[in-house]
Parts: C-alpha cells; sequence; structure tokens
DNA sequence: TATGAATGAGAGTTCATTCAT
DNA sequence: AATGAATGAACTCTCATTCAT
C-alpha cells in the first residue's frame, strides 16, 4: 500500500465534491433532464470513467447532490432556530436564514427548488424526506411552544407546518436574475405570524 | 375541393386541438424534456407525420400549447375581475378567478407550473409576455383606481403588480394530489390587501 | 392513407425480416454478448434508430430470434416423424429431420446451440420452453405409443423424452466447419433405439 | 531483498491461484465476455493493478485459466487410464475419470464447456490443443492397442479418437443445477464400446 | 391532408487497461 | 510487489424530425 488510506480517502473526497459541485452547476443551469453527465465530468476535470466511479449512476447524483444540499440548508437552518428560544422570534429566524441560504448557495438552491417543481416524482419525494428535519423543527420547537405559551393559535402543529414550509419553498424560491429576493423574509414572517397570532 | 374552405378550417381545428390537448396531458405529467412528440400524436389519435403537419417542432407545440392556455386564462380572470368595480373587490376576485382556473384546468396548469420553474430561459420569458396582460390589469384596473381612491397605499403599481403576480402563481401552484389548494384565494387576497391598505 | 394497410404489413415484415436475417449471422459469428446492434442495423441496410422501431431492445431481438428458428425448427421435425407411424421409424426421422434441419439453417442452428450452452439463464430457459413441443411429440408420439406397442421397454416417457432431446442437442450441434456433422442421425437414432428396444 | 526467493515464489504462486480462483467462478457464472477483471480482483482480495502485475491481460487470464484447468483435468484421466491395461476397460475408466472430474470442480467445468461452445475462434483452437493429450491418449493408448489386440473394429484410430472425445463433451457437460450428470459414464462408455467391438 | 418507415445525433453507462505512487 | 484513481473507446438505446407515397 503506497498511500495511506487517510491519503486515499481524501482524494477521493477531493474529487466527489468536484463532481458534485460541477453537478450542483449544471443541475441549476439545465435542470435534471438536461444536465449532461459528460458535461459535468469534464467541467470537473475529469473523464466520464471517473464520474462513474464515484456515483452509479446520473439518478444517483440526483440523490447525493440533494442529500449534501439538504443536510446543509438543515443544518443551517436548525442551528440558527434553535440560537433564540421566543416561538415567533423563532418564525422569524426561520424564514431569514433560509433565505440566506438560498442567496449564499443560489445554483444549488436554484437546482433543488428546479426539482421541487420538476416532473419527476421519485426526485420530489427524496426531497420531502431530506427536508423532513425542517417539518419537525416547524412542528416541535416552533409552533407547540407557541401554541403551549398561548402565543399561537390552537391549530393542528403538523399541517400548519406543512403549510409554513410551502410558503417559505414559494417565496424563498422566488429571485431576480441578480439572485436578491422579490419578498424580504421579513414580510413573510409577518404574514404568518398575523395568521397564527391567538 | 372536396370540402367547402369552412369544412376544413374547422377540420384542422380540431385536429390542431386533439393534439394540444393530449400535449397538455404529456407535458403535465412528463415536463417538456420527457414529454414524446410520438407520444402524443398517437394519444391524440394521429400519425407522427400529421403532427408535424401542425406544428413544425416541439418547441413550437410547447409555445402553442402555452399561448392557449395562458389566453384562456388570462381572458377569463380579465372578464371576472372587470366584472366588479372596487379595487379591493377586484383583487378578491382576482385570486378566486384565477385558483378556480387552476382546479378546472389542473393538467394545463400544472404544466404551465412546471415550467415556470423549469430550465428553459426562452419559456419563461415566453410565459410571461402571454401573462403581461394579467399584469396590466393588476395594475392599471386595480392598483392605480385603488390608489387614486385613496384606498390603496401609494405603492407603485408596476412592481406590486409583479410581486402580486408572484404570489398568485406561488399559492395557486400549490395543490395536492387530488387537485385542491393548500391555501384558499381569500385567504391569498386577505394577506395582500392588509399590505395595501392605506 | 396512402399506403394499403396490406403494403405496409408487407413493408414491415420485410424490414423485420431483413433485421432478423442479419442478427441470425451476427449472433452465429459472435454470440449475443459480442453481437453489436449497430453492426445487425447496417448489416440489414438500415439506420440503428430503424432497428429500435422493430425491436425495443437487443434481448427482444434474441427472443424473437429464438422464437423464429424455434418454431420453424419444431414444426420442421414434427411434421416429419409425424409422417411415419411406427415408432422406432418416427425416432429415426425425428434424429434426420433435425440434423437435416441444422446444415439447411447452420447459421441459425450455431447461434442456437451456442445460446444453449451460453451463460444466460433466461435466454436457455426460453429456449427450453420453444422447444417444449419436440418434448412432447417424443413423449407422446414417440415413446408412449412404442410403449404401448411393447415396442420399447417400460421407461418414463417424460425423462426419457428429456434424455433423447439432450442426444439429439450434444450430436446434432457438432458440426465441422464445412458444416458436416460428426456423427450421423442414424447412428444416434441406433444408439437410442438399442437402448430402448424391449 | 525483503523475502528470499522461496518465499516470494510462493506468495506469487499463492496470489496467482487466488486470482485463477476467482477468474474460475466469474467466468462459470458469467462466461468470458461478461466476466469482469475488476471484480475478479476483488473477489481475489486484490487491487486491479495487482492483478495486471500477474496477467497482462483479460484473454492472457482466460488462457491462464485454460491451461491450469486443462491439465489437471488431462493429467487426471491419463494418470487412471493408464492405471488400467485392457483396452476397453481403458475406455470405461476414461469416462469415468471424466464425469468424476466434471463433478469434482463443476465451476472450472462449466466455464470450460462455456467456451467450448462460445464465439471465439481462438479460445476454441486453444482448449483443443490444450486437451490435446487426451486425444493422444485415446489413440495411442486405448484404441490402437485394442485394435491391435483384435479387440476393436479395425477404425481410423485418430478420427475415432475425436469422435470420443466428442461423446465425452457432449455428455460429460450436461449436468443439472445440483451438478449431476443426466447419462452415467457407464451407459456412454458401453455405447461406445458397442460400436467399436469386432 | 395524412401517413408512418426511416433516420442518426446524442445520451447514459461499462469496463479493460494504465500508471504514479 | 501492491495499490486504486483515472481513462476513454465502445456499446445500447432514445426520439425529434424528414419525406416519399
Amino acid at each position: 500500500m503506497r498511500h495511506k488510506a487517510a491519503d486515499r480517502d481524501q482524494i477521493r473526497e477531493e474529487t466527489r465534491g468536484a463532481l458534485l459541485a460541477a453537478a450542483a452547476e449544471e443541475f441549476a443551469v439545465q435542470g435534471y433532464d438536461r444536465a449532461n453527465v459528460n458535461r459535468i465530468a469534464k467541467a470537473a476535470g475529469f473523464a466520464i470513467g471517473t464520474f462513474y466511479n464515484y456515483f452509479p449512476s446520473k439518478r444517483d447524483l440526483m440523490l447525493a447532490f440533494i442529500d449534501e444540499v439538504a443536510r446543509l440548508h438543515v443544518d443551517i437552518i436548525v442551528a440558527q432556530v434553535r440560537g433564540v428560544t421566543d416561538p415567533g422570534r423563532r418564525l422569524e429566524v426561520f424564514f431569514q436564514a433560509g433565505f440566506k441560504f438560498v442567496q449564499d448557495h443560489l445554483t444549488a438552491a436554484r437546482a433543488i427548488f428546479n426539482t421541487l417543481n420538476g416532473p419527476d416524482e421519485a426526485f420530489r419525494l427524496y426531497l420531502f424526506q431530506a427536508y423532513q428535519p425542517l417539518f419537525q423543527l416547524l412542528s416541535e420547537d416552533v409552533l407547540s411552544p407557541g401554541i403551549a405559551e398561548n402565543m399561537f393559535r390552537n391549530v393542528d402543529s403538523e399541517t400548519t407546518a406543512g403549510l409554513i414550509m410551502l410558503i417559505y419553498l414559494g417565496t424563498g424560491s422566488q429571485v431576480n436574475p441578480a439572485g436578491e429576493h422579490w419578498l424580504q423574509p421579513e414580510q413573510v414572517a409577518d404574514f404568518a405570524l398575523s395568521a397564527l397570532r391567538a
């Protein structure tokens, strides 16, 4: 064994990362169906064969891409929401952190929103599951406490969590070519809060 | 001449309509990229050659499809909005008629929303232009009168028209598998109105 | 409709036949795995797209090929065997007709024997089923009558039918480059008969 | 020098053996064309680079595999046949030892029979040559003595040796999934003997 | 006007082989 | 001697489009 295992792992991780980054760009610009695996490999600086040493298929690349983006997306939002305690404030932070993520990871986010409205049922389901933690966050760490504290109306917390996710996805996905949102997160948070107030 | 000109025109219109209807179904289920022109022709009951007698290309089919749906969509909304006079009431009718159109033409609407978030810049631009009349309607027949009557705040009517369109598209596009909207049009109209009130 | 349906059917049948013939040659020389669909289409005088208008996949081509050869193979043998009545004579005719078929359709037969010993389980099973009628023929029209007439020993007719098929396939498949069998059908028939005699 | 030359040789031999054993399994299940060199190396517990330190190509692996199996196959049969003296008995032992080899080395044997009927001319020729000693054995140590002793008819010993080989390969290759032969070696030997008796 | 057989560029995927370490 | 990341030619299959009838 010439390379240490750690060296090999690092090489693999770098190559995989380069391929995923190129894929994000391609998916964002072209959408899944028009994305070209050859182009992705070449953009990442590798031959097509190398791509298939890392991902068994184009579909699996998409799933890996969704995994990675969703994990980051969820982690960022969860961490910031849990950083405050007031349920109303938490909802506001939810939208602020969410909108910021979109602006900070514009290509990846565009690819995700694209998929969310795309024709592939399986992708949409996978996406839904990857974002499950946000539903839980809204339901258990935002709505339920807010209801318990009599700050929010006595709504069904699970259904309402789904509704807020939809509002986030709808408003957060609409950016102009410069990457700026049409609506500010505070505006959206206000809307939701006014609907929830006891 | 086998048929009178009027007969021929009618036959052409029927064939074209059948092809467009089949296309709507295909586009709704598969999205543009996965849509298969041979399948569309077959579903409409015609040979592929016949298809190309009516549409010069798959892209042109898509554009014709957008044209037709948008025209209908716009006409229905414009007619109903103009049926009332109060600006606030007009905004409410705008959302009601819009949501109803989605429910009444679910396949076509899904295909449109799909395209709206799809990767094809040209389609998105075309869609935008086809829906221009709604911007005008909102700006000139809803917002400007409302501002003039001091019923609405003194917002920029064009920008705000765009914003309301986005809200409509975002909320109107989200339906469950049964074709029912997550939000009611009145809820959305309330939101918009409360943001506009002087 | 410019062409009559019969004309179209004939064109389709001719094209399909040309593709199957080219496939037989390719399968015989290269075996299934090395057979190249592009080469088959080109050899038949068509573009690759045409091939896929007639056969959904390379596998399906193979199955269609097996079907066609097996049907012919079976029909020829069945007709000739039923042309005589004595069970012993029928067994002899079975081998004679079988060996003759191999010589008359050398490429196709080679492809079949190739598949029979090839690694593809599904193909072997399909082949087995396509040749089922020969098992029945041996069991019901050769062995059972022979046993009833006390001409053959009282063997299990189904098992023995399988055994005779194996002997036929083993000996019938071995031809020299000139397409001549190493063994004569009469020799093989004699062997089988001497094992069966009451 | 880390190891003594003898140690190195032993390691090389073990690695080579492991690769050949994995190849036997792969060739038996997949056939040559579908066999995957990367998979063979991995199954043997080595990296693909190691494989190419031992075999210059996939073809060469196949040839080495044929060599090894054929040598063993031939050695076992030759030794046992020469253990008896009577020509008729020798023919019987030939079939018994041959059938037993197939049962004892089922994977390897399946791969060999597969190749025997496969599309690769070069492999078939190589196989033929590897099994040459058996032709010689039959011709010089079985048939010629039998003819000289007036035990066998005065057939051409070389041609007849080929014929017997064919019979052996045909009957010996047919095993059920449990690895049992359809025919017993004694049955086959009887057939051959009855054809040869003076 | 309608037909559908034919086309072929282009896409995803496989895998034997190389070579720097 | 051993490793495994990287390579790219080759293969199967798709589908928008053409055109002779």
